[in-house]
DNA sequence: TTGAATTTGGACTAATATAGTCCTATATAT
DNA sequence: ATATATAGGACTATATTAGTCCAAATTCAA
């Protein structure tokens, strides 16, 4: 089944968090402790967002996170590579993809699921975080 | 990451495959020969499809597969369900959730999850087969 | 200059989903 | 009868996702 990971969902709540205390700087474990988000994983997102310059952070006492961008000015689609990595939707599109893929040889449906793939693309970058907040 | 699954890709390719061979009945075996899917994985997926009234069965020999719709009456919808059961993209959006979502009180993304999924759903649906063939 | 609050990040475990295998039963044409 | 098919349950293996644990680095403020 095609599913966005937990992950993602959590990141979704972490910036509408975010963005409804707007420019107050807040800590991982408040959004945490209100959003009932494991603390230990929802770091790890936090940094993943701020690595990708989504968030901006601030180390040591009365630090905390918030937004580097307009919520309207981050895709979908960068926030899901951000956390997952990759997005393609079939093994043998990925970019770097080591391993041989199975089907090069006898893979009859390479070309309409690339389609597809750059189809569910252009929807997930016409979404932006502030269709979710 | 938003992935296709293997069995998915396998039933595409299947469902070509049969298509290519027109009205001849084709073998679980012979598509699997020759498109170099594994041959139980395949037959378990085939007989999904034929219990979704997507392809007709004949047992017993000189028996086989053939196509029971036109591929474009076939939504590539109807195959993810057919194959993967619920589509869902959020664990809290399945119909019959039997265990509590754990985001009820505090998840405040719902509902623009929801309309993301309606728009997935209305891409898969508005894919047949026959823009895989 | 110490201590508490915070982000950073590596390494690990647990849980779940996906992929694949094995075996037996049932149907059918010859 | 027998060979060739589909049907389908039960199982194992692998990969992915989710979550945890621990230690370090940073910063504010008393």
């Amino acid at each position: 089944m095609i599913r966005i990971s937990k992950k993602v969902e959590y990141a979704l709540m972490a910036l509408k968090f975010i963005s409804d205390s707007d420019h107050k700087l807040v800590t991982a474990r408040e959004i945490s402790d209100k959003s009932n988000i494991p603390y230990d994983l929802l770091s790890k997102i936090l940094q993943k967002l701020k690595n990708e310059n989504i968030l901006i952070s601030n180390q040591g006492m009365n630090g905390g996170y918030s937004l580097n961008k307009r919520t309207d000015e981050i895709p979908l689609f960068n926030l899901m590579t951000a956390i997952d990595g990759d997005t393609s939707i079939a093994e043998c599109l990925q970019d770097n993809s080591v391993k041989d893929c199975c089907l090069t040889d006898t893979c009859t449906i390479k070309l309409p699921v690339t389609r597809l793939q750059k189809e569910l693309e252009d929807l997930f970058k016409s979404k932006t975080i502030s269709d979710f907040v």
